[in-house]
Parts: C-alpha cells; structure tokens; sequence
DNA sequence: GGATGTGAGTTGCTTGGCGAAACCGAGCGT
DNA sequence: ACGCTCGGTTTCGCCAAGCAACTCACATCC
C-alpha cells in the first residue's frame, strides 16, 4: 500500500497532513490578508483553479476556513477563517519573520503591526512596542521596504 | 512551462519554497529531537531513501542543517541545525501547539519544557512558569500524555 | 439582442515528484 | 567467508499537480 499520510504520534505531523498540502498554507494566508474570493486568491496566487477547489473545500472540511454567500442571484461565496483557522497566526508569523530574516534580501515584503499602538509585531506574535501579547484580530497587515512596488496594497478589511 | 515555485514576493512563500516539500519540516523536526542519522530518521519517518537523501542534501544546500563527520573510516555523517535551522524552532513550537489543540484527541505526545525552571513551554515559545522567552537550546521535550506507550523516548542529546 | 466579462468552479489530458524495492560499497563482527 | 550495518543511488511505476478548455449563471456594454 502506498504510504499516502505521515502518520506519525506527532502533532506536527498531524498539522501538516492538514496544512502540508502545496499552496494550502499560501491560501490560507491570503485569506488573512483579506482575500476571501475564488477568483482573487486564484489570481493572485496562479495556481490550477481545480487545485484552489480542492483545497479550500478541504480547509472548509476541515473547519479551518467558512463558506459565507455575499451574493444571492447569482450564488457567490466568500471564505473566512474560522477560530481553529485564526490560531494559525503564530504559525504565520513566525514562518514570515524566518522568511524575512533568511531569505528576503531586499527587505520583509510585508511587516505586520498592532492595531492599538501601531507597533511592529516580533516573531512571537508580541508588539515590539507595547509588549502585548497579540492574536490575529489585534494586527494589519502593511507592505514593507522589500514589497514590489507594483504590488496591490493588501486588503485591510478584517480576517474576520 | 510548469509553475514549480510560487514565485511570490512574501516571505511565507518563499519559507515555503524551502520548507513546504513533503517531509521537509518532519525532518527538520527529527533533527531537533536527536535524530542525527540517515538510517534513524529514515526508521522514524518511513519515508523512502532516496526521497530522505534529497531532502536532507537540499537543506544542507540552503543552510538549514550541516554534514558533520563523526567516523573517519566509515566515512559516517550526522546532520546538525545550524542557526538558521535552529532559528525554525518557534514555527515547530507553534505547529505543535496547533496540533495539539486541534487535532490530539489523546492529548499532547509530546510536551516542551524550560531547561531551566521545567515549566512548559507555550505556543510562543515563551516558558509558562517563569515567563522567559525562549530558542530552541533553552529547551527540551518529553513524551505527553497523548504520546504513543510504545514509543521510544525522545533522545535527548542537544540539538546543537 | 449579441458580444463580452466575471465568478466559481469542472473535465480531461500530461508531466514529474514521490513511493517501493533492489542494488551498492566500505567496513565490522564472528 | 558470510552476513550485517550505515549511508546512500538506481530503477521503475503511479498518482497528485499542472495546464488548458469548457460550463453555467448572471451582468453589462454597445
């Protein structure tokens, strides 16, 4: 039999037979950056359409994302993240702070603050500023010194 | 031409270009928990040979882990984090965290503790008893209440 | 009213990454 | 001399992912 799943006693492997899938995590974050529609998170990340299909009905299978219509006639939906999918925001940030350290030459493309103060967000999760613990509500999103320049600017509308 | 990489300019993506292959972060994981050989992860993980021997020469390609001889004739290798390896521990605290909330009905299998003080360590990477805010070297994991009877302990040696 | 566009997918063909298992070579134990 | 271990490489076949085309339901432009 092949030998399809990690299954391991480990909860990092159970995570990633959840998350480990190809652009699963890139999905994911473009929803926390506001991007909630097919068509939107298709474009922007140029992945097969029925690869993005498969993947954001797995992560609605999964409770990690939500189905939301915002359009009757005709039938449209949007996604959000649910409570499981927004305590995904440590495992973003600090995937981004590694990226921004090691491999951003040019600069974090996309540096995270905290709404209350406006202060800068560590890869813990924790304003660098005003200390506090964050979750993902308490924070945007704002491009950084190695943004493209051409790139559209993130959308601020919540996660939620 | 097929689209391989993500070819995104954010760093979640870009982590993901070195770390998103299939077992990628499972070995990594393996190495933070002692297992430094070949034929031991090759055991843990059950994955095929010849995909470990690809996996573990592109991280040392990316800096991620490093070949140390440890028996001149065999010539035998064991693989080491190096900083920039060491540096993923808060990604791996923060998956673990997640998958065990989400997904070990068991219980956590495995639990980190503050080498320190023995306090847990939180989804942070922040010590739940004496509040330090911890790397990898300030800590240590031992088997939970969700873990495998049968499995062995984790080896305990230092990462570094 | 015909052409064009958009949102949200599905279908079908193709390709290359992964899995399985065999093989290899240097040295060690007996 | 024979088998065993460690650290891989080789060979081969399958299926997940890529690509492109198609669908269906509406909306808008000309």
């Amino acid at each position: 039999m092949l030998n399809r799943e990690y299954d391991q006693v480990c909860s990092v492997a159970r995570s990633l037979e959840v998350l480990g899938e190809r652009w699963t995590l890139l999905v994911i974050r473009d929803v926390f950056n506001g991007k909630r529609r097919f068509d939107a998170i298709q474009r922007d990340l140029g992945v097969a359409r029925n690869v993005l299909a498969a993947r954001l009905s797995r992560l609605v299978a999964e409770g990690i994302l939500e189905k939301r219509r915002y359009s009757e006639r005709p039938t449209r939906y949007e996604y959000f993240l649910t409570g499981k999918g927004l305590d995904l925001w440590p495992v973003m940030v600090a995937m981004m702070h590694w990226g921004d350290r090691y491999l951003a030459d040019a600069g974090a493309p996309l540096v995270i603050h905290h709404k209350e103060c406006g202060g800068t967000v560590d890869e813990r999760g924790c304003c660098e500023r005003c200390g506090a613990r964050l979750e993902a509500r308490d924070a945007y999103a704002e491009p950084g010194p190695g943004s493209d320049a051409t790139a559209p600017a993130v959308a601020r509308a919540d996660t939620v």
